[in-house]
DNA sequence: GCCCATGTTGGGAGCGCTCCCAACCAACGG
DNA sequence: CCGTTGGTTGGGAGCGCTCCCAACATGGGC
């Protein structure tokens, strides 16, 4: 087939019924019908169709039919463009998340959060964006173009404390929903949380219940919100037995668990018992243990936080806590469309956590 | 603060509030300077700016600088529903994946696509959409949102064999890009893939050329190409001495790798080496043959697929192979460039893998 | 039977951009 | 000097929708 160079603009096609297409037709466009064609159809007007296409308010039955089949036969679907050009807004909505650890990414929930705030929000027309703010340049720029209008809310995943795009995005008027507490703006800013501390503090009371007195602990980042309340429900549910060397400070990974727990270890080689702020950090804890040749659950008990993946894999399984994820985003997700809507102000949510016991601890 | 009803259309605002708003103003618009705000102060037309906008061609750079200042001065940014509209494009990009397995979304390959596609696509101008189907409804569903038009184009992850949304959207029109090689459809469509058979083969002949000679596999899905591709290198690397009980399928996953290793083990005691297929089984293979009584990798090497963030956690670190994978979505997301702008046909791109050396092999 | 409240319906006026054509300009050759 | 060429510029005509208001039904109360 010879390469052709610029034909001819205008070319004699014969009889092909309907618009003759230049082939060069933007992507997308193709003879899509409009809400005009489904108007026609149906015997209405551009405004009853689209009144149907939002709700039906000030619609009799029988129009709210024959437009609805006529949709049908068309195979109409709505232009989004045309959509948010016209009422405003932009149909999208940001994540927010800080990538200071590239592992952010490998999180699952990271996954867990994207797959569930795309299907609620498809629900509501909207899209996700996905953004993250890699360094300092980054994250102004990324402040920039979400003040600028770009989207119509977002949710933030910023778990560090004292994150300055935080502050500058609560000052911006942009609705949005933090996921996990933060720390400085509870009052001003929506978000959705879980009981942290009430779910460590349960964890450890179980394992005193139990009998296990020295309990040990491998904390998240004391940087993060999450990280602090579970060590706080720790802190308090050992009471007088709490003792500083029986924690050490990990950053949610494997292998932070492993040398937290080979530390505490060296200090107090008579711990029975080890709360791990994460599953992750408990396998990790698992593994120091084994390396150190007690064995889990008899000599040393051993509990995880998050009910991961990770937690029913370990061998043996993890006894852990429940960290409502999917239901969170749920909430968040619906908060934001309040919020989008105007029909609320600032609201917090707290999810409660649930014990999990298997062969761990 | 009092509600000013229609303020004065110019407002010597001072610098502290910005324009006052009227409080009821559709999110997303508030105010947002528009090409005409450009135009005018830049003392040009509207169709100029909009030139210097899409690249500058036919503009005076003299003319080109005011435009931008003025853009600068005002911090416009163009309005991407309206440029959509106008255009005729959509200005998204779906992922699309088969969610069969709710795990794919743990994967930590999951969120390296999302992270990689969504920033080379934002430097298109263009958003991210993912989108996963669960059960055939929806996946019908979904096929037919992505041919309406909603989105310019799609990158697919749909790993296994005979996914009947695949010969749906190849029939579609929509530009396409594969992640893998899509078996049935190789010569039709665009994909990325890696070289799978020939980072097998590599890993399985350096495991003999240190002197392990009972090699056995954990491979992947065999309705996935890579898992076929992956068990056949191994296949060719061990030649004659190849044998079926020395291997096992798997699904990627630790515990997967766990159960047949175990099964491996029992019928062939004197394997001295095993190659999974992944990262996560190898993981699995590890705790195996140490519940066996057997050392890593003393008695037995063993030898992953990926270099994932597990291979250099896992203990001992894992030899592996490494799998592009961001070098792969760059590339999908050029070439899904390319075929939008149709400016290229359907190309295929295969990327090479690389020996990982570690102490587990 | 008339009036008003309430519930529907039609269609004009944009939303902010790109596309395209006509108008313009400068430089050049005849 | 004029016509021509090729690069630049302005601005009209939409893209497909929502919003809103005026027009029109309908029905209950008087």
């Amino acid at each position: 087939m010879p390469p052709i160079a610029d034909p001819p603009r205008t070319v004699p096609v014969s009889l092909t019924a309907g618009p003759v297409m230049p082939a060069l037709l933007p992507p997308g466009r193709r003879n899509r019908p409009t809400i005009e064609d489904v108007a026609e159809l149906a015997g209405v007007s551009r405004g009853t169709v689209s009144r149907v296409l939002n709700g039906g308010r000030h619609v009799r039955p029988a129009l709210m039919d024959s437009v609805n089949s006529a949709i049908e036969t068309l195979g109409y679907s709505v232009n989004q463009a045309a959509r948010n050009l016209a009422a405003g807004r932009t149909g999208s909505v940001a994540f927010v998340i800080s990538e200071g650890q590239e592992r952010l990414f490998e999180d699952p929930n990271f996954g867990m959060f994207v797959k569930v705030f795309t299907r609620e929000l498809r629900l509501q027309g909207r899209h996700l964006l996905v953004t993250a703010a890699g360094d300092h340049e980054e994250e102004a720029f990324l402040g920039n173009y979400l003040s600028a209008g770009h989207v119509d809310g977002a949710l933030l995943a910023l778990p560090r404390l004292g994150e300055p795009m935080l502050a500058q995005l609560a000052n911006s008027h942009l609705p949005l929903v933090v996921m996990g507490r933060p720390l400085g703006f509870e009052k001003a800013l929506s978000w959705v949380a879980i009981d942290d501390e009430a779910g460590a503090h349960e964890m450890v009371t179980y394992l005193l219940s139990r009998g296990r007195s020295r309990i040990a602990t491998v904390t998240g980042p004391l940087n993060t919100s999450s990280g602090r309340d579970r060590f706080e429900g720790y802190r308090k549910a050992t009471g007088e037995a709490f003792r500083a060397s029986l924690s050490a400070e990990g950053d949610w990974s494997i292998l932070s668990g492993r040398l937290s727990a080979a530390r505490i270890l060296d200090d107090n080689p008579d711990i029975d018992a080890v709360f791990a702020a994460s599953d992750l950090m408990a396998l990790g804890v698992i593994a120091a243990l084994r390396q150190a040749g007690r064995r889990v659950p008899e000599d040393v008990a051993v509990a995880g936080f998050d009910d991961s993946a990770a937690a029913t894999m370990a061998e043996p399984p993890l006894t852990t806590v429940r960290n409502p994820l999917e239901e969170s985003a749920i909430e968040a997700v619906h908060i934001l469309d309040d919020l989008m809507g105007g029909r609320s102000g600032p609201s917090q949510v707290i999810l409660p956590t649930a014990l999990v016991l298997r062969e761990s601890a």
